[in-house]
DNA sequence: GCCGTTTTCGGCCCGACTGTTTTCAGTCG
C-alpha cells in the first residue's frame, strides 16, 4: 500500500515543477496542487485504497488530481510528472531552494547562461555574468553569491526544532517588550501554532513608535546579518542561522496582525476568502467593509466579525477548523482546565534535579488538585529505584501529604517497557502504586511488528494507566519507534489505558497527528509535563497546545477531571 | 486545476521589501 506521505510527496513535486514551468509559485495550478495537499493531509486514513469517486470528495481534489493519484497508486508513476521531470531535472529544480532565486530568475539563468545545476550557477556567478541580465544587477548577483555561500541548497527548507526556536523567540520578544512605546511583543507564526519544526521566527510588536524596534532588532548582538529592514518590518539572521522577521503594528491593529502572522498560510487564505464572501476585506491591518474598519484590535473581534468562534492558534492549519468554528463545533480545551500533572520526577530518579518537597510545592503553587509522582522503576538501573527505595519514597510522600490538604499526592511510577513488553517489579508490587505511566526508553530499532507487540503487552497490564511518550522520538535528533498505529490506538481504546500527551517541547510525543487519530477513536488522553525540575512544570501549556493541535477537547483529557472522579478512574482497572 | 446559499464559467488573498527601474517585477511570507 502506497502511503499518504508518498502521495503527498508526488503532489509536492508536481507543484514545484509546475511552478517552474509556469514561472510562478502562485499560479492557479500550483495552488490547486497545494490545496489538494492540504485536503489530503487532513484526511484521517490511507487514500491509496480510494477510487476516483471517493477521491474527488476530498477537499481540493478534482477529477484531474484524482486520476493522477490513481495512476500513481496503480503504476507507481504519473505521466505528467515524468514529462515535467524530463524538462526540469532534480539538479536544476533544487536551485529553487536558494533564497532570492525564484522560478522567473531561474528560467532566465537557464536560457541566457545555460545554468543547469549548482556547479554551473557558481561558475556563472564567478564570471560575474548575472549582473548583465535584464532585471538583475550587481547587487542581485552578490546576494545570490552570499546565499549559495551561506546556505547552499538547504536555504529555504532549513528547519529548526521548536524547542530551539521557542527559546530564541520568547527571549527576543521579552527584550522588545522593554523598548519605549512597545505595548506587547508576541511570537507568532509556526512557533505560536506549535509546529514541530520552524522555518523562521515571526514576532509581532505592538507599538506607537516602530523605529526603535527596527533599530534594536538590526543591532541585536545575536544578529549576524540584516536581510532587510523597512519602516515596519526587519528580517535578520541570528548567530545560530535562524531567520527572524519582526513586524511592528499599531496597537489598535494588533489582533489583525496576529491573525495574519500566526497563519498558517492556508488558514489565512481560507479566512480571507470567507471575508470576501461576506463582502469584506481582511488584511494584516484589519477587517474592512469598504473604507471602514469592522474589527482589528483583537483576534476574537476578527473571528467574531467573520461569524466564527475564536480558533486556538495550534488549530489554524486549514484542516476543517474554520468549518467547525462556523458551526460552533470546535473542541474546547484550556490550560486552566487541567487539574493535575501525572508524569513528574523528583531527585529520587537519577535524572531528576529537584527534591520531592520542591516539586510538590511547585505543583501546589499552580493550584493543582492532584499530582502523580512518577519516578523511574528499577529496570532503568541508573535512574531507577528498587522495591526498598520505592517503599521509603512512599513513606516520605505520605508524610508530606499531611502538609497539603488540598493537593492529592499519588504514589506513582514511570515503568520501563522492555523490548518484549515486560515491566519493572512484579505484578503485585506494581499494583501498590496509585498510578503508573509506562514508557519505552531503549531498543528503538526493533521492527514495527515487534514494537507494536511490545506496547500492546505493556498496556494489557492492570497496573498501567497511561503510555508515556509513545514513540520515544526527539524532534530533529532521533526518530520515534515504528508502530502499527491503528493497532496501538485500538488497544488503548479497548483497554481504557490513556495516551500521554507529553509537553516536553523536544518530544511533543504523541504528535498532534497521532492525537487527532486517537481522539477520533475515543482514546483517553493525559497531558503531562514529564518534569525533571520545578521549572519544567510550565510545559503544561505546550502539552495543552499540542492537544489542541490534535483537536482534543476537555472531555478527551482525563486530568481535567475533579480529584475524586480522577482517582476513581485511575483505580478502575486495578 | 478546483470550485459554486451570488457562479458549471470566471474567478482564484494581500501586502512589504528589494533592486531594478522611473512605475514595476520578483520574491517572500
Amino acid at each position: 500500500m502506497i502511503s499518504n506521505a508518498r502521495i503527498l510527496g508526488m503532489l509536492a513535486e508536481l507543484a514545484r515543477l509546475t511552478a517552474l514551468d509556469e514561472e510562478s509559485l502562485q499560479s492557479f495550478k500550483v495552488r490547486a496542487y497545494e490545496n489538494a495537499i492540504n485536503g489530503i493531509e487532513g484526511h484521517p486514513s490511507d487514500i491509496a485504497g480510494l477510487g476516483q469517486a471517493e477521491l474527488v470528495k476530498i477537499k481540493g481534489v478534482g477529477a484531474s488530481i484524482a486520476s493522477k493519484i490513481r495512476e500513481y497508486v496503480e503504476t507507481g508513476k504519473v505521466t505528467k510528472l515524468e514529462e515535467l521531470a524530463a524538462r526540469y531535472p532534480p539538479r536544476f529544480v533544487e536551485l529553487l531552494k536558494i533564497p532570492g532565486l525564484g522560478p522567473k530568475t531561474l528560467k532566465t539563468l537557464r536560457s541566457e547562461l545555460g545554468v543547469e545545476d549548482l556547479e554551473s550557477l557558481k561558475d556563472a556567478v564567478e564570471r560575474q555574468a548575472l549582473r548583465d541580465l535584464p532585471g538583475l544587477g550587481k547587487i542581485s548577483e552578490e546576494k545570490i553569491a552570499r546565499s549559495i555561500e551561506r546556505l547552499g541548497l538547504h536555504g529555504k527548507d532549513r528547519r529548526t526544532p521548536i524547542v530551539e526556536a521557542m527559546s530564541v523567540a520568547a527571549g527576543l520578544a521579552r527584550e522588545l517588550e522593554g523598548l519605549p512605546g512597545v505595548t506587547s511583543a508576541t511570537p507568532a507564526g509556526s512557533v505560536r501554532r506549535l509546529a514541530e519544526t520552524i522555518g523562521d521566527i515571526d514576532i509581532v510588536v505592538a507599538s506607537t513608535d516602530p523605529l526603535p524596534v527596527m533599530g534594536a532588532v538590526a543591532g541585536h548582538p545575536e544578529v549576524t546579518e540584516v536581510i532587510g529592514s523597512g519602516d515596519t518590518k526587519t528580517s535578520v539572521l541570528t548567530r545560530s542561522g535562524l531567520q527572524v522577521d519582526v513586524r511592528v503594528v499599531a496597537p489598535e491593529q494588533l489582533g489583525a496582525a496576529l491573525v495574519y502572522f500566526t497563519g498558517s498560510k492556508a488558514h489565512n487564505v481560507a479566512l480571507r476568502q470567507r471575508a470576501i464572501d461576506q463582502g469584506l476585506l481582511l488584511s494584516e491591518y484589519g477587517l474592512f467593509e469598504g473604507e471602514s474598519v469592522i474589527a482589528a484590535a483583537t483576534e476574537a473581534d476578527i473571528y467574531a466579525a467573520l461569524g466564527l468562534e475564536l480558533i486556538p492558534p495550534p488549530m489554524r492549519e486549514n484542516s476543517g477548523e474554520i468549518k467547525a468554528a462556523a458551526a460552533g463545533d470546535l473542541p474546547h480545551l484550556r490550560l486552566e482546565q487541567i487539574r493535575g500533572d501525572l508524569h513528574y520526577h523528583t531527585d529520587q530518579s537519577g535524572d531528576g534535579r529537584s527534591s520531592l518537597e520542591e516539586m510538590v510545592e511547585a505543583a501546589a503553587s499552580l493550584g493543582y488538585e492532584y499530582v502523580a509522582i512518577t519516578d523511574h522503576g528499577e529496570d532503568l538501573t541508573i535512574n531507577g529505584s528498587d522495591r526498598t527505595q520505592m517503599r521509603e519514597h512512599l513513606a516520605r510522600i505520605r508524610k508530606l501529604q499531611e502538609r497539603y490538604p488540598n493537593l492529592r499526592l499519588l504514589f506513582g511510577c514511570e515503568l520501563n517497557i522492555g523490548p518484549s513488553g515486560t515491566l519493572d517489579y512484579d505484578p503485585d508490587f506494581r499494583l501498590e502504586f496509585d498510578w503508573c505511566v509506562a514508557s519505552v526508553h531503549s531498543h528503538f530499532d526493533l521492527s514495527a511488528e515487534q514494537q507494536t507487540t511490545r506496547i500492546l503487552r505493556a498496556l494489557a497490564d492492570p497496573a498501567v494507566n497511561a503510555i508515556g511518550h509513545l514513540t520515544g522520538r526527539y524532534i530533529g535528533r532521533r526518530p520515534g519507534i515504528e508502530l502499527n498505529l491503528d493497532a496501538v490506538l485500538e488497544g488503548l481504546a479497548v483497554s481504557g489505558v490513556a495516551l500521554e500527551v507529553n509537553g516536553a517541547l523536544d518530544r511533543l510525543d504523541a504528535s498532534a497527528e497521532v492525537i487527532r487519530r486517537a481522539v477520533a477513536q475515543q482514546v483517553k488522553l493525559v497531558i503531562s509535563t514529564d518534569s525533571h525540575h520545578t521549572s519544567d512544570l510550565r510545559r503544561m501549556a505546550y502539552g495543552v497546545a499540542n492537544a489542541q493541535r490534535g483537536w482534543a477537547g476537555a472531555d478527551d483529557v482525563v486530568n481535567t477531571l475533579p480529584v475524586d472522579e480522577f482517582v476513581a478512574w485511575a483505580g478502575s482497572r486495578r
